[in-house]
Formats: structure tokens, C-alpha cells, sequence
DNA sequence: TATTGTTATACTCTATAACTATA
DNA sequence: TATAGTTATAGAGTATAACAATA
């Protein structure tokens, strides 16, 4: 069941616990087409829309992703050659750099945040109009309970 | 912010879109964290999963999986390796594999998905008592008119 | 000594293209 | 010709371990 892709279920009968993984698969599945359409992969898209944020050290990213520094190092190769982001020196720490999005980063950044905000809506605007909100507030509290008790204890 | 990890948000005062892809992120760190304690990639642990369900072709899972069949081939090889699945001969098709579970197969299968119900209770526990069962029904309702109008168009 | 980041190596997952064997 | 599956090759993403430079 934990294993299914979105194209097999009865759906209307659907416990919680596969519900979020469909919606899991479904996610990530939309995160992944919008993605490629921008020519990126999915985590160099996640690394863009951090960058947004504005710069970051490569520690910081590594543990932001939860991966280790050397992965970092991989990726920010792959997408400074890319010319979408740039490592530069950090005044004060001669040991550390900081990643800056280039111009050309930010606007495939924002195209690709815009597209997926899209997607996303076509997903969300299906929902009953009077359901809606208490959705939105129940995600969030999910998410929001995470952040206190990390689920990865 | 389509980049965030769940650990830098307001998240009470989240919109539905943000929501939604930390919630993925969410689901998929708990889908991944569940099938390292099993000794599994997160693909491993879907196929296993999947196989519950009973023998499928390569070209099958191929399909399920959104992934060509070499990908499949790659996948089958480590599994089999492992010892959770075996290819066998289908009658009456002799181009063709039946992939199945052995019974250790049948075994990590069960214990993950055990595991997963588990970790994925933990998160739904908490909704109020009231608010569940609209969720639940939400959820399914997303899902469900994906299965009619595919979002990879 | 601790921290920041890189290099080297190996493995998993994936795609593409070319191929074999059967239908 | 079409379908089922494999092989070969290449690239992305990741982990681990060893390392350099700086704090």
C-alpha cells in the first residue's frame, strides 16, 4: 500500500496514512515535472528557492538539506557551471564562502516558484470552497507540530 | 520558500501551496528516515511494498514507477541481490519475468509497512478529533481527481 | 582542537541507445 | 513489427573517509 503510485486506489475510501503518501507521491510528482520543464533537477530547484532567501554558507545549506557538506560541494559544482549561483569569499572567515544566486539564478528561481505555485493551485483549487480553510490550518498544524518534536528522533 | 525545509517557518499563517510542499518534504524525510531503519532506499522500500500486492512484471513496475525499464532492470538486480525478490519464468510468455517476493522479502515488506503506519499515526494523532475525518476526506479528494486528470499534462 | 570546505572513492537511481529474444 | 527485458554508458545525488586551511 505504502509502496502505490497514485493510479490504483479506490480513493474515496482512503485511510489518512495512504492518503499522505499519495499526496506525497502526487507532490513530488508535480515538484519533479515542474522541474524538469525548467531544466533543472528537483533538489537543484530546492537549492535555488533557498537561495532566494539570500546567501548562505555551504554548512548551512548541508544541514538546511540534511546532507553532508561533501554532497554540497557536488551540487554547488553542478550549478555554479550552470552559472545559476556563485560561491564568494566571506569578509571575517577566511575558511568560509557564501552562495549568491547569479541574475540568472534568480530568474529561473522565481520562474520556476511561479510555475509551481500554479501547479500547486490547480491541485488545491478543486477543494470545496468551505473545506479550504480548515485544510490549509490542518497542514499547517502538521507541519507546525514537526518543527517542535522532529519526527526523526 | 518552495525550497524550504520544514524547519524555517511561521508555518501558522501558512498558505495551502507552502503548506503543501512541506508536508511532501515532511512525508518523504519520514519515508526515507523509515526505510534507512530497514536497511532499504526509500525505491527499495516502494518496490517491496508494491509486491505485497503480488507479482508484477518488469514492464509493469517500470510503468508504476514512472521510470524506463533499464531503471527497473538496475532496481530488480540489487533487490535480488538481497534477497527480497526473485525473477521467475511466466507461463506462456517466455520474453517475459514475473517479479515476486521471497519470504525475508515478504518479511522487511511487512515491517516496513508497519513502521510507516506507525510514524505516519504520529503525525495524524494529533489533528483534533473534529478536524480528521474532513482531512482524511480532503486528502482522498486531491488524490482521486488525479487519477482522472493527470497533472503531467 | 574545532570548524569550513574540498577531494577521492563507491554506490544507488536514472536516462538513452543499442541489443536479444520472443510474440 | 511490436513487446519484454538486458547491457552499456553517462550523469546526478549521496555517504564515508581523508585532507587542507583557518579559527
Amino acid at each position: 500500500m505504502y509502496g502505490s503510485s497514485v493510479n490504483e486506489t479506490w480513493a474515496e475510501q482512503l485511510d489518512t496514512g495512504t492518503g499522505l503518501i499519495q499526496l506525497m507521491t502526487l507532490v513530488q510528482g508535480i515538484y519533479a515535472t515542474v522541474s524538469e520543464r525548467h531544466d533543472l533537477t528537483p533538489v537543484q530547484a530546492r537549492l535555488l528557492c533557498v537561495l532566494i532567501g539570500g546567501p548562505r554558507g555551504m554548512a548551512e545549506l548541508a544541514q538546511m538539506f540534511g546532507v553532508e557538506k561533501a554532497a554540497l560541494t557536488g551540487l554547488m559544482d553542478r550549478i555554479e557551471k550552470r552559472g545559476f549561483a556563485e560561491r564568494s569569499a566571506v569578509p571575517g572567515d577566511r575558511r568560509a564562502v557564501q552562495v549568491t544566486l547569479t541574475a540568472a539564478g534568480r530568474r529561473a528561481a522565481s520562474a520556476f516558484h511561479r510555475e509551481m505555485g500554479a501547479a500547486l493551485g490547480r491541485l488545491i483549487d478543486p477543494i470545496p470552497a468551505e473545506d479550504r480553510e480548515q485544510f490549509r490550518s490542518t497542514v499547517a498544524g502538521i507541519v507546525m507540530r514537526c518543527r517542535t518534536s522532529p519526527s526523526s528522533e
